[in-house]
Parts: structure tokens; sequence; C-alpha cells
DNA sequence: TAGAAATGTTTAG
DNA sequence: TAAACCTTTCTAT
């Protein structure tokens, strides 16, 4: 489930959970053997999100987490569980109360230890992230402004603008009646203001709901409990279905590789 | 049991 | 532009 209102959220999770206290660190299916060695036992200052990218703080090693398409974190307390499947990293702490917590990590792209200047270089190559205070749309405008690539493709990368995924993409573009394939330097300013301010909201609710809602403010969202769930999204895998605004038939197109949904009425141009 | 799909990125050609 | 890779889960045979 990872955009980077997920990450963010795990950021936190973590913090709160172990940070301040040594970690025990494992590597039951061995692949982050090496890394876990030199971390078991040390304290972890934070975990801080960019982007798509989570990073925990012992010291000057940083762990670099990327989930990738299917990458996921699974905490608890008390006794974690035997460990089954591929289990790449394994913490166990204290908890803020003393109780025992715990969290898994499985099927990541990344999982490694990194020093300081390497985490630097991966920031380098970041756009702004919504998520992020202090976080500079207009940067994210200058590039798009002077692109010829459709805006389907450029909400997608990451150097550009970091966080946004494809639900994320999908649910902009409708939201603001724009289409996918419209090229960058179409876009005006204004516009992309109002999605920009736009992305800082959903993704905030994000955060705070642990899954992406496109369709509800967050907080009425939220009231209205698991039967929401169906009506999440207003194209986003919604292909063949009818328009949640005007009934036309939702898309979908393979664009720079992945699946795109939009609404061939409401994103005309 | 096999196959496909999934909120992603990197590398090879 | 295509393929590789990381793993789980759901569907079809």
């Amino acid at each position: 489930m990872p955009e980077g209102h997920t990450l963010h959220r795990l950021a936190r999770q973590q913090t709160a959970l172990f940070a301040g206290r040594p970690v025990r660190v494992s590597s039951p299916q061995g692949r982050f053997a090496a890394g876990a060695e030199l971390l078991d036992g040390r304290v972890l200052d934070r975990s801080t999100a960019y982007g798509k990218h989570l990073f925990g703080a012992f010291g000057g090693d940083v762990v670099h987490v990327h989930l990738g398409l299917y990458g996921t974190f699974t905490t608890g307390t008390g006794v974690p569980p035997d460990p089954k499947g591929a289990l790449r990293m394994r913490w166990e702490g204290d908890g803020p109360d003393g109780a025992g917590v715990w969290t898994d990590l499985r099927g990541a792209t990344a999982c490694e230890v990194l020093t300081r200047p390497e985490v630097t270089a991966i920031l380098d190559r970041l756009g702004p992230d919504p998520l992020r205070r202090g976080a500079d749309g207009g940067r994210a405008y200058r590039r798009i402004a002077k692109s010829r690539t459709p805006v389907g493709a450029l909400l997608m990368d990451q150097s550009v603008l970091a966080g946004v995924g494809n639900v994320y993409r999908a649910e902009l573009l409708f939201r603001h009646r724009v289409s996918p394939f419209r090229p960058g330097h179409a876009l005006a300013e204004d516009e992309w203001a109002r999605m920009w301010a736009d992305l800082v909201v959903l993704m905030r609710a994000g955060v705070k709901l642990g899954r992406i809602v496109t369709t509800v403010p967050a907080d009425r969202e939220r009231r209205r409990g698991p039967a929401a769930l169906a009506d999440a999204h207003y194209v986003y895998r919604r292909t063949g279905l009818p328009c949640r605004v005007c009934g036309t038939e939702v898309r979908t197109e393979e664009m720079v590789g992945r699946n795109l949904y939009w609404c061939p009425v409401c994103q005309a141009v």
C-alpha cells in the first residue's frame, strides 16, 4: 500500500514506538543479515520519511527502506509471531511504556544500511514532498511547465514530485478535471497551485487514515466507517464503471508502464 | 497448483 | 522500451 502517506505514517509510528531506546534487529530471512548485525542493540534516534523513502537513523548509520510495489511492515505489541515467509527485517523493542513492541518488514525493494552522505544523495534526486513542512510546490511547477511530457507521467516522476504514486496521480487529475495526456507546459500556474494545495490536504488525510480516500473529506469518511471503502476513489481501478460525476465509463490505458485511469468526458483536455 | 495482479524503481538494450 | 526484481494474495483451472 505504499505511496508517500504510508511511509510518513510508518515514520511516525516507528518513532513513537522505538525511538530513544535500543532495538533488537534481526533478519530471519537472511537477506539483511549483515545490516541487522551492525545495528542490533543500538538506539534508534528516529525514523523519517521523504517521498516514498523511509530512513531509520541509528547514529551515523541509517537504515534505508523502499517498499517498492508490495513491501509491507506489520507491527504489533507483545511477543512477536514465529517468523514465517520471507521476513527481511524484524525490530523488537520495549515500547514507550515498557511493553514489548515489534515490527516486521517483508517484500521491500530496498532495505540497506547507508551512511549520511549516501542518504543525502538520495534526497538530492527527489522533488518536493507535499507531506514535508515547507515543501515548495513551485519547484515541481518549474519542471512541469517546461516539459512536453504528459502530466500523467510527470506526476509519477519522483524527481518532479516525491511521494505521489498511481492512486494519487489518477485521483488528483480527476479532481482537477485535467487530462493525463495534457503536456506539462499546458498546465497553468494557478491550476498547479490548486492541485498542490489539494495534494497536501489529501495526503495528510491519507497519513491520518492509513489509506487513500479522495472522494470524501477525511473526517466525514471516518464517521461513515467501512461502508465508505467501496467509494474511496473517483477513477482509480474503476475501469468500465460509470464516472461518479458524469456517468461516462471510466477508461484505462498504460502510461509509462503503469495503469492509468481517467474519465474521458470530465478530463477531456 | 498455476497464474495474474498490485499503491514502484532500477538496469539493460 | 522492456525486463528484472522484491512477496503476498486472490482467482481460475
